[in-house]
DNA sequence: GTCAACCTTCTTGTATACGAAACCCATGTC
DNA sequence: GACATGGGTTTCGTATACAAGAAGGTTGAC
């Protein structure tokens, strides 16, 4: 998936930090370790039981997907992206997926808007069975259908990247009441517009139906903390 | 510029492997290693005076920008980038471009405004003297005040990230004929459609502006290497 | 009692060392 | 003559060693 390489198209050898920063990126978006912790390059070394040259590698991967953030003479501490950040970077996802949708509206064939209504079946399926987790991740597939379906591989690696990044932020908002049935219902209409090639509404209805996220991510936030001005 | 971190707001300390990362990025963009090429560990870490640890640590971040490609127990390499490839980027990047034009329209104050017609004076001067290298120079300026102007950090970054990368593709065509002039004029219209409001205006006008030079770029690679088909 | 300076200790950044995998070229076989 | 096989060499990946900088506690002075 990741190599289409004009040099070493066989291969795909994932080296020994690739293998720790994955694990690490893991557990950091599950919340073993909590923002602003300092990862410990010794105990860490000596727990995956490798030296500290592959640890030290593993966590410049992670910074610079900006998973953690490397302060000099000092170490790598736990990102805390600041609630303003988290919505921007929410703005840009919107942005995103409407360009990757108006091109798929433009692009796609008929069979793979036919996968793109199976995803969206599987999807109806799971909430239909109200199992959030399950509709989660038929959700990721649906759209990552209309990423490959802009028929633009860099553009299709940048909303991949940003959609893993944002995945602790959306996976928060997944039991708010009845987000999973107007999701359902914004995927109908946002795969009926690729499908007549209707380039202007797939982007806007994905727009939307992104944005909402990081405003519904904005909601959660001010309940957590309430306005206490007068 | 880089780091708006909740962490170390002080420092913006560059370690020695981040000078040693943007000195062979500038060295690979301005051509010093061709694509394809091979980066000896040993050999740059005696130019540089340092141990290959440094080096290696660099190249992880050349990796990360795409700039080369790492093949593991084999190197790293100058990546060449494929012609779809670097097509597709021109699309992304005129896509990005659309959509701070569109935030910028609505979100641009009138300091703000006044400094992008400042920028555009200075490009319309340098294209008077007919300086193409000071036209290229100032050209880049006046797209970053409307990333900026986006009012989205993280837009703002992920756009000057691509611009950054697609810095050799557009240098190449600064001096097509007749392109400077086109350029300018579509320059003017864009600052007014933001200053007007236009969002949508605003961003279509960028996205064609930015990709038109894709599509320069497509005629410089058909011009190279002619269709030999019958 | 509080604050500042110093010293100890820990951690990082870099250098060096070493084992292992890949490349190259020569030799041998079919 | 072409291809496969094997040793020698190079280069990578990782471990370890060491030096320099930061954190924290203790001591001393005011």
């Amino acid at each position: 998936m990741s190599s289409h390489s004009a040099i070493h198209d066989s291969a795909e050898v994932r080296s020994r930090s690739d293998v720790i920063a994955a694990l690490l990126e893991e557990q950091i978006l599950t919340g073993r370790f909590a923002p602003g912790t300092r990862l410990d390059e010794a105990s860490l070394a000596e727990e995956h039981e490798v030296s500290r040259t592959p640890i030290r590698e593993a966590f410049q991967k992670l910074a610079q997907s900006g998973l953690v953030e490397h302060a000099p003479r000092r170490g790598v501490f736990v990102r805390q992206a600041t609630p303003v950040e988290i919505m921007e970077m929410f703005e840009v996802m919107a942005e995103i997926e409407a360009v990757c949708g108006r091109l798929a509206a433009l692009r796609s064939t008929e069979a793979q808007i036919d996968a793109l209504r199976r995803a969206n079946a599987a999807c109806r399926l799971a909430f239909e069975a109200g199992d959030a987790d399950r509709y989660y991740e038929q959700n990721g597939t649906f759209h990552h259908l209309i990423y490959a379906q802009a028929g633009n591989r860099y553009l299709e690696q940048e909303a991949r990247r940003l959609h893993r990044r944002l995945k602790p932020y959306r996976r928060m908002q997944l039991h708010l009441r009845g987000r999973l049935a107007q999701s359902m219902a914004e995927h109908e209409a946002i795969v009926d517009a690729i499908a007549a090639g209707e380039g202007t509404l797939a982007a806007d209805l994905l727009r939307d139906h992104v944005a909402v996220q990081g405003e519904k991510f904005h909601h959660l936030l001010t309940q957590l903390r309430p306005v206490t001005q007068a």
